[in-house]
DNA sequence: AGTAGTTGCGTAAACGCTTACGCAGCAGGA
DNA sequence: TCCTGCTGCGTAAGCGTTTACGCAACTACT
């Protein structure tokens, strides 16, 4: 009968006990390998819990546990074409190390930042999660990060710089910006490149700093900064116009993301100005389809892989450990080089050299 | 005490119960509006729940419900990079849906197409989901459609065909392939082009057949397929090199997909084909990006706000009104029209113009 | 042999909610 | 007045686990 399998009820841990004389208790010892339980019992049992095809109901074990094994993957901004990229790279990352501790995750994609925020203190204070791993983008929010803190919620913030002190429950997973864009910028500087564009999104951003002090020290000149008006191909888009007016043209552009890479590329395209012939471009995040821009683009790589392997292991310090605290690590970036840098041209168009 | 966060009690039912006087029955049916209840004392108590900042535990809503508000997301075949785009697009489109109706989405990125099934299928044994949404790529999985029926898990699939009969418990939405390849090809016929060429991955793909169809009611010809070993830029590029060892070349390519477009694009680059001049060239799906690929790639839209849409209205109709099956729906797609295609050159030499 | 400590397991009370059932109270018709 | 039917609510039995507690049985000492 079709709609009795809708209610089809699924094997029960007493079912299993009675079928073996022992009681649930037991089973569930079993089960877990906690408690005192002889070995032998157990092994007897997790046979009989296999043969009979047994899987625990994860809402009787979530509200018996007091423990869901669900973290949630949240991050400050709004969603637009970003999801496409860095995020979902970090949730796939994220959720390769997750699986390996029996936790699911919940991913919001819907929504502006707001509404979100809402959504999840929801899910904290119904207690379908555990966790939550935020991104900060750019920048810490120090009140937000207080609030989940006392939610009681153990969180993990993925960022560029780690406040101090951090409140309880709180972990940081802090992404070296500094070496990647040191790396690019002494690549650049190497190949002749002495005056620098900046393509960015966000004024206190710390990436900004980070970039500045990477071209002094390598007697470089920032030349100008001009800023998007968020963080996709469009922005950057509309920034390159903002640049292109401006002069001395440098011969190197910093995109503070591949995302506004995107749209600075097609900027260049429409204004005749070829790439790398004409000005060299860098990217930040390599997501997987910048090197598939014409031409591809060099970009500083982050592993997304550690990255969330990093932040997960953090996580379950503060989750199963119980760890009040924990200590900020940090992952670092590197360049990949691709076609779209190459030596500055001899002869800059609008200022001949005698 | 920081650790006694944690383990804070939240508020339950019972308490907001008692603060009015009233029985935990009465508090629970005043929530839902199920069952008889006088409306004067289920505003009271709507109120009192509201003063007091109540919010269910959704763990024990889940058990003694029966029902868990979270639906799974799940697609055939691999994801590589494929996740960043179609996918992403598609489950925003979803989780915006879900949203109107309190259920949540679970959606896995990680692992192969074997090991994520082996997932679901626990998810679904331990009650974690009600229902899943399938992405068929490109061809449903009759024996798997038949299997999660046959676990009686409301199931719907965005895909292509629609296999009949369709098993107990499962809805389709249909991709109208052929609504846009129409567009497309139509309107590469009548900016002059005669001959395409096709850069495919599945053989058995129902998108072959449609634009198969549409060339020839135009008179054209389909000159060359090529098939890509996989759904990827990597896999169209390696393709393309197939094509361009064919003669005659055509002067319009049509990518099944935007990801394997960016690859076609990279590798006629790179040969010095130039786009749209020497040839044209269309993909399918209109992911975000491929706006801003150079040049911007005409492309067949999907609108994945309504894809999404109707599924999820499919699947509630299965979920909550138990409906033993619904009727399939299709769903359109048209062409976005940017620089890729041009007419084709007068004179279709692929030799260097003198 | 008596005591203390340990081990393995069963009993039963949570966990926080939903809902079948039944019981008053009341209205309306005979 | 009695019976019937409806309404609004409380009682209590689940839902399927986990786990604190306690009790035998056993070991290892004195």
């Amino acid at each position: 009968m079709a709609s009795s399998q809708r209610t089809a009820k699924r094997l029960t841990i007493r079912e299993v006990a009675q079928a073996l004389g022992v009681s649930t208790a037991t089973v569930s010892r079993a089960l877990h390998g906690r408690g005192r339980i002889n070995p032998a019992t157990r092994t007897r049992i997790l046979a009989q819990l296999e043969r009979m095809g047994y899987t625990p109901n994860l809402h009787a074990q979530s509200l018996a546990g007091k423990r869901s094994s669900v973290v949630a993957l949240e991050y400050l901004g709004n969603v637009d074409i970003l999801a496409d990229s860095f995020l979902i790279e970090l949730a796939r990352g994220i959720q390769h190390s997750l699986a390996s501790y029996h936790y699911r995750l919940l991913l919001n994609l819907t929504g502006d930042c707001e509404y979100r925020r809402g959504v999840l203190h929801q899910w904290i204070a119904g207690r379908a999660i555990d966790g939550v791993i935020v991104v900060a983008n750019p920048c810490v929010d120090t009140a937000w990060m207080h609030a989940l803190s006392a939610e009681g919620v153990p969180t993990v913030w993925i960022a560029y710089d780690v406040p101090h002190p951090l409140p309880p429950h709180t972990g940081v997973v802090q992404l070296n910006l500094s070496a990647g864009w040191r790396e690019a910028i002494e690549h650049l500087n190497a190949l002749g490149h002495r005056q620098f564009g900046l393509i960015a999104v966000d004024p206190n951003d710390p990436a900004l700093e980070v970039i500045q002090q990477a071209i002094h020290s390598v007697n470089g000149q920032l030349a100008h900064t001009v800023f998007a008006c968020d963080d996709t191909p469009s922005g950057g888009y509309r920034a390159t116009l903002d640049l292109l007016e401006r002069k001395p043209f440098p011969s190197a552009l910093l995109a503070r993301t591949d995302l506004l890479a995107f749209g600075v590329a097609q900027a260049l395209h429409r204004y005749g100005i070829r790439l790398p012939h004409d000005v060299s471009l860098v990217g930040h995040d390599d997501l997987p389809l910048t090197q598939w821009m014409i031409p591809p683009l060099s970009s500083i790589r982050i592993d997304y892989l550690e990255l969330g392997q990093r932040a997960v292991a953090m996580l379950m310090q503060l989750i199963e450990q119980r760890a009040p605290s924990v200590a900020p690590v940090c992952v670092a970036t590197r360049l990949v080089v691709r076609d779209s840098v190459a030596p500055p041209r001899p002869n800059p168009k609008k200022e001949v050299d005698p």
